[in-house]
DNA sequence: TTGTAGGCGTTATCAC
DNA sequence: GTGATAACGCCTACAA
């Protein structure tokens, strides 16, 4: 593989003038830049990213850290942030951390010192523990915000306040929250959301948590009827189908007799056969964004703004609509 | 951070020795090397993989590179290879083809200098191209055999062999195969398996090639009626259950007039709800055998066998059994 | 605007 | 078994 010392001998100057050309144009007469660059062409020459960290402490290696891959949300993040990450010329490391606040701690413990910054997504650890981290290394925090950090979320629950509109509209009542996986900030969230936008005279059940499978949303119904909700919103597109499959199974109709809706729309997996309302978003969104506040923090730039929603679009489909007369709504 | 100049100086010996003392402690004397351990835990140190990429060669890093990660077949992949990378001390790094063999090309090219290895998930290049590839780095291919190479295959068709013994038992004869997303290796052997344990009288129907989702299944099962089958094997456990709800909607019962079956069980999207028939294997599996394969690669051991096959158990659920007498089987 | 020189932290090659 | 010493390829004062 080509060095850069080649690159310099090809273009007939020093290896210091051949590395300013590359990292630093501007300190670099056209002229020459422009002979440099030709080499650089001629000779396929790429920089050697060992030595470049070696001098620079720059290794250009970003993590992306998420609690697990068997939620069906986190992939697509992923691989949003992948295609940014290469855009900007860099690589991206997966770590996962089965949800262990713990795991969490040591994995970024161990990897602050080999990459150039972090996204963690839905982080376990406590504010503080992540505010401490995230004041030595540059680090984004994704589907949750932790005052004094980067953050990148979904707007789920101004999508949700909207659902309930609708619903209420529809005079529904009584709601019930199908929760996910225990303990996310932004679960919290998008109850407190409902909860408010329900207002005096509605009333939210919360079942759960769940875990976001399909299995879940179908073992979850019996509990459904029994708490005599008109509407239900489940955490993601799996556990909704779930219902709506045993709700089908039980001879219960949506939405005749209960409205079905999902806080996530899992476009990939092809979800939406039976129409599930549901609020619409791209993950690769998420991690593509993240990606990017990372590098401007990276380099320096503090970015536009550390604090970035990114909209949810209420997808009304077939399982939402009035509920029964004369029933609970 | 400490570097190893630290170590060697409080464990009183040459830095040579501290680093040999712990790349080969067989070349240095026992206690000598349990000074330099102590020294190590004392101050915290850890290699710079930077400085070690430079002069070793080796970066640290592995590559895996996925068709897509919209495929829920994929994501448990990357955790099993993540798990295996980090026990080794490695950085995984994904990167995703959006199922384009051109840019499999470009991405293996311009990753090879920058990676120690990779795993290569469903290839789309040709045999040859990836044969060259793959001599000239160290390189496992997954979900695909090509010959001269490392691979680690999920041992499906053996699996619907089987699958396909119950079936012809229970008196099935015409079987349709929905197929997954376009050309792959992996289809093409599923295929020929089903095909072939079907034998003389038994008949097999392709549906597809379709995406692997709930929505397509559920899509397919006119064309399914229409066929007149009376068992039916789709390629992911998404698409059996989009067969299986639509099944449902269409007044048609499982198993009593049409079995159902999957080649693949996802159970991380707990979609065994409805408790179909699938071949039960777990994809982490196959990360993390790929990459202790390509590490075996890469330290220049030969690893035991280049032709890993993970075997895949047949869940008999209540989707299958026998069909309609008088029926087509 | 360009060149010279030193160093980044580790491993490898020699001698001893 | 161990210790000097020279790379590895690049970056960056500093000097010119």
């Amino acid at each position: 593989m080509a060095r850069l010392a080649d690159v310099a001998r090809a273009a007939g100057v020093s290896v210091a003038t051949a590395s300013r050309a590359l990292s630093r144009p501007d300190l670099v007469a056209s002229a020459t830049r422009l002979r440099v660059l030709e080499a650089v062409q001629q000779l396929g020459f790429r920089v050697n990213p060992a030595a470049r960290a070696l001098t620079s402490g720059k290794t250009g290696l970003l993590a992306v850290c998420v609690p697990t891959l068997a939620n069906p949300f986190f992939a697509p993040i992923i691989a949003g942030a992948q295609q940014t990450a290469e855009a900007a010329d860099r690589h991206l490391t997966v770590v996962v951390t089965e949800g262990s606040a713990r795991r969490e701690g040591e994995v970024l413990g161990r990897l602050a010192s080999q990459v150039d910054g972090f996204v963690i997504v839905a982080p376990q650890g406590s504010d503080t523990a992540l505010l401490e981290f995230g004041t030595s290394t540059p680090a984004v925090i994704a589907e949750r915000v932790v005052p004094g950090l980067a953050s990148v979320v979904i707007d789920t629950p101004t999508g949700l306040r909207e659902l309930v509109g609708v619903l209420r509209a529809d005079s529904h009542r009584r709601v019930a929250y199908l929760s996910g996986p225990g303990g996310s900030w932004m679960d919290r969230l998008r109850r407190a959301a409902l909860r408010e936008s329900l207002g005096e005279d509605g009333e939210l059940t919360v079942i759960g948590p769940l875990p976001p499978t399909f299995r879940a949303g179908a073992e979850a119904v019996s509990e459904i009827l029994d708490r005599r909700v008109s509407a239900v919103v489940a955490y993601n597109s799996l556990l909704a189908l779930g219902v709506v499959f045993q709700l089908h199974l039980a001879g219960v109709r949506t939405p005749e007799q209960i409205s079905v809706a999902s806080a996530d729309d899992l476009a990939a997996l092809g979800l939406g056969a039976p129409e599930i309302s549901a609020l619409h978003f791209d993950p690769a969104h998420l991690g593509a964004a993240a990606v990017r506040v990372l590098i401007q923090l990276i380099i320096g730039h503090e970015p536009a703004s550390s604090h970035t929603r990114i909209p949810a679009h209420l997808q009304l489909r077939s399982t939402t609509g009035r509920p029964p007369a004369g029933g609970s709504g």
